[in-house]
Order: C-alpha cells, then structure tokens, then sequence
RNA sequence: GGCCCGUUGGUGAAGUGGCUUAACACUCCGGUCUUUCACGCCGGCAUUCAGGGGUUCGAAUCCCCUACGGGUCACCA
C-alpha cells in the first residue's frame, strides 16, 4: 500500500511569492524530498482576470532563490503535462460532459446580480447563503428560453444530499462535513473556464497525486472536493492542512500588513540568506525532534516528517527570522556577505557605481568587523554610518565622557602619535600608537580607549576601536582628532 | 449567524496519561572574560499549561461545558 509519494504545489500566477505559499511550497518540497517521491509545480491560473504578466516566472524565480527545485512542472515539463490549467481545458471539458450525461451536473442561468439577491436575503433571514438551486431541475423548454434570453450558462455540481463527507487529515485528524450544509457549487465559469474545485480534483487525479498538503483555510473546499471524487468513482489523496501563519496579534498574515515582510522578493532585496529563510520558514508549523532548530536544507530534507506539523497556528515572530538570519551571515562566507551589503551601501551613497578593488576590500574588511552586528545586509548602512559622516550628533554617553578631565590630554597625545606614525596604517600600526599613548600619559583601559572612541565617533559603544580607525585612515583620524581639539 | 479548527511564559515552541518540581530557542536582565566595544561564557525570567467541571491511583496530555482567537461560507484560488 506504501504507493509512491507524489506531491504538488499549484500557484497562482497573481503576484509575487509570499511567504504563505512559499511555505505550503516548501513543506510540499520537503515531503517529496524526505519520503524519496516526486515534487511536481502546477500553475492554477484559471483566474484569468487576476492573472499578471510575469507572475509565473517570479513565482518559480523565487522558489529557486529559495533552494526549492522540483522534477516536473510547466518549465521543465514531465509525464503528466501540461502543468498550466489553461491549457487542459480540453481535458475539462471531457469530464464535465461525463458529469452533465450522469445527471450529476447541470446548467445554471443565474446572473450575477440574482445569485447576489438571494444571498442578502438569505442573510437578511439569518440563513448561511447557499445557493438555492432554482435551475436544478429546469425543464428542457425553459432552458431554450432562458437561452433565447440570450443568457450564457456556468454548470454547477449536483451536491448529493443528507451525506457526510469525512476525512483523516494529516495534519487535524478526523475531520466531518455534512453534504447538507453545501449548496450546488460551480465547476464550470459563464467563460468554459473551470472552477478551482473542480479542476484541482481533475488535476489532481490526472497527475497521480497521493497527498495534498496545503492551507487549513482549505479545509471547507475539502468536503467539495471529496464529492467530485466520488462522482467520478476516484481515489482521493490523502490530505493535510496546515495551520496559517498568523502576526503576532494571532491575525492571518495580511497582504496588506505593513508591519511584517510578507514577499520573499523582498527579504533577497533587504540581503537576508536564502538557507536562512528556508529554515526559519521550514520553522513555522513544524518542529524537528530534538533540540536544535539550525539545519541546512539538506538536512531538512532527511528530517522532515509530516506528523509533526503543528495543529494550532504558527506565528511570525521577524526578531527571531533575524537573529537566525544573523547567524547565517556569520557562517557564511565574508565575500558573499560583502557582495550583499554592496548594493546597500552604494545605495546610502557610501560606495561609488562601480567600486574599484580597494574599496572591495575595504568593504569585506567592514563587514568582518560589524558581522555580529548584522542581521541582514541591510543592517550594514548604520552600522557604516561611523566612517561617513562627519560631525554627527554626539551621544549623551559620548558628550559626558568628552567632558571628563583627562580626556583632552588622551586625544592630544593620540594626535601626536597619529602625526609622528610611520608605514602602513593597518591594525598592528594602530595597536601601536595605543601603547604609545598609554606609556605617555599612563592612562589605560577604558580610561584610554572612551575618550578616543569618543572623539572619533561619537558613540560609547561600537565595534573593535583598533579596527575601526584602522578602516577609517589616516587622514580622516587626524582630521577628527583636530576638529576635537579645536 | 452556520459549519470547521485552535488556546502551554514577555515571545516562538517542545510535550500525545506517570521520565515534567514543563525541554530548547528568541528577547530582556544580572554576572564574567577582553587595555575599548562587542562576541562568547555562566546565571535569572510559567509551582503551571484559557476558565470551570469530570474520568483516573495519577492529566498540559482523555471527555464535557464556557470564554476567547482563527478559518470558511464566491462564476478567487
């Protein structure tokens, strides 16, 4: 009974990748990859009126990004194409003529404007609306009429009555419906286009899918779904719903949330780490075994089990996607870091267009001083504010310990070191003139290194003070140091 | 409103009847190391599992009720 496992993710090619499908993309991946089936991509783009130029492509951009492949789909074809839904609607309309023979579907010529009318009613009585099922039973001479109205017909599904459609579902366990509580639904759009419900189904089954992973806010569609099964005498999947990622208010994570980065598009754009990003999304809903929530994605891929998907909503908490993303930027290698933070820093005006080899390696340089400050490459603008600006407002901290007694004779001594330095100004250089101030004016500890922290950057806090001026140079450490002293 | 689902600390989350005087992680707060700042390291932060009943020798774990939160009721997917 151990069939091969054959899962899908089926997008809708409406904008760009969100971290929601992303997700139910992922868990999908990881399924197929952990039980050694197949991962298949569908494109449910039979919303044509909400379908966007490009969406596809992005889609499958960003789930690459990711680390998510998959072995058949509409880029790369395989045995159970095509995998656009426009493109089988022959396929379709096969099985809605099987479905309109059998009696199990028929015509609707309800407008828009009174299906409309009979929910407000419906509510306006304090019923579920539900579609009342006028045109069930029309009469061969009342649908020429309705025709010669000149009215178009979608079909709807023929809901079998006082039945109970239950599942095991992965995820939820037993789950139960009553057919009753469904009004006849439509499989087949006023355009010859199919539903979502019925073409999932069709696909589903045509393409061999044995489990179908996906969002708890499909749970309703399943006992629909269930139907269209039995009405064609087929095996249905197994299913799982997973619970909806919430904001930290227990809100479904809203499109329109401004105050979570919901698009993967973005989290590339702000220089987060894709092997970040599939762990911590690998993270929400589901829980590994033991005690460590780092894993690579090859690593995920043997661990992953379904069972332990998590029952009750994950929430996004974005302080800890960074604090993991910060960790990957620490294992990671320096170059590939600093290749992220280019853009940014180029963007606040700090690198030129088209930086020259020096100021790569300068950069490089920054990023391993401040890397256990960065959470993503973004963060790197701040933090290299220091050697940018001039004259920034001094911290209170910074003001106070620039008022303490000694400090004037700390930043004279270090001046003249900094004048009489000879070579290369690197590190060792700058540790050098530290003791040299020490040994001049016997201050030490925080008592030699506040005031010249102080002085250049006007912060009490920071990163390593040597490498700091090492970055900084020469001219720019003098040129501070006289402006201070005035 | 009907139908479905959920509810463990400041936060995420483990836990599926005794191993739990509830892991681990994030955040925060102490301490410590380093001639500076961090990192690191050590320690602290739920006598209690939404509330109330019940079953049991024993419940965060099973059952019931209440409250709260969420999902869904489209010719959208």
């Amino acid at each position: 009974m151990a069939s091969e496992v054959r899962v899908r993710y089926a997008p809708s090619p409406t904008g760009h990748l969100h971290i929601g499908n992303a997700r139910t993309a992922l868990f999908n991946y990881l399924f197929a990859r952990s039980a050694g089936g197949t991962f298949v991509i569908r494109i449910e783009d039979t919303d044509t009126k909400r379908n966007v130029e490009g969406g596809e492509e992005n889609q499958l951009k960003y789930l690459r990004w990711l680390g998510v492949d998959w072995d058949e789909g509409p880029d790369v074809g395989g045995p159970y194409g095509p995998y656009r839904q426009t493109e089988r609607l022959d396929y379709y309309r096969e099985l809605t003529e099987d479905l309109m023979r059998r009696g199990l579907a028929y015509k609707c010529y309800c407008t828009e404007e009174e299906l409309e009318r009979e929910r407000e009613e419906q509510a306006a009585r304090g019923e579920t609306p539900r579609y009342s099922g006028r045109c069930r039973n029309l009469t061969e001479a009342e649908r020429a009429a309705l025709e010669a109205e000149g009215r178009t017909a979608s079909i709807r599904f023929r809901v079998p009555e006082g039945k109970t459609y239950a599942w095991n579902d992965m995820v939820k366990g037993e789950i139960a419906f009553e057919s009753d509580g469904f009004g006849d639904f439509v499989i087949v759009k006023k355009d010859g286009i199919p539903t979502y419900n019925f073409a999932v189904v069709a696909d589903d089954h045509a393409m061999r899918i044995s489990h179908v992973l996906r969002g708890e806010d499909h749970i309703s569609n399943t006992p629909r779904q269930l139907m269209i099964y039995e009405a064609f005498g087929w095996e249905p999947p197994v299913f799982g719903h997973m619970t909806l990622i919430v904001n930290e208010q227990r809100k479904k994570l809203s499109k329109r949330d401004e105050t979570i980065v919901q698009f993967i598009e973005q989290y590339e754009k702000l220089g987060y780490l894709p092997e970040a990003l599939f762990n911590f999304i690998a993270l929400l809903g589901w829980s590994p075994e033991g005690e460590r929530e780092l894993f690579s994605r090859d690593e995920l891929t043997r661990i992953f089990t379904p069972d332990r998907l998590s029952k009750s909503p994950a929430v996004f908490d974005p302080q800890k996607l960074a604090w993991m993303n910060g960790e990957y930027i620490r294992m990671a290698d320096p170059d590939r870091v600093a290749a992220l933070c280019v853009p940014h820093l180029q963007a606040a005006g700090f690198l030129p267009e088209e930086p020259d080899a020096a100021q790569l390696e300068w950069t490089k340089r920054l990023v391993l001083l401040v890397r256990e400050k960065l959470h993503s490459a973004a963060d790197i603008v701040p933090l290299a504010e220091v050697f940018f600006r001039e004259d920034p407002e001094d911290e209170p901290e910074a003001a106070g310990v620039l008022r303490e007694e000694h400090a004037p004779v700390v930043l004279r001594a270090f001046l003249d070191a900094v004048r009489s330095a000879e070579g290369e100004w690197t590190v060792d250089a700058v540790k050098a003139l530290f003791k040299d101030v020490q040994q001049a004016t016997g201050f030490k500890g925080k008592q030699l290194f506040m005031p010249i922290r102080a002085a250049l950057t006007g912060q009490t806090h920071g990163s390593d003070l040597n490498e700091t001026i090492a970055l900084l140079g020469r001219e720019k450490t003098e040129a501070r140091l006289v402006k201070r002293l005035g």
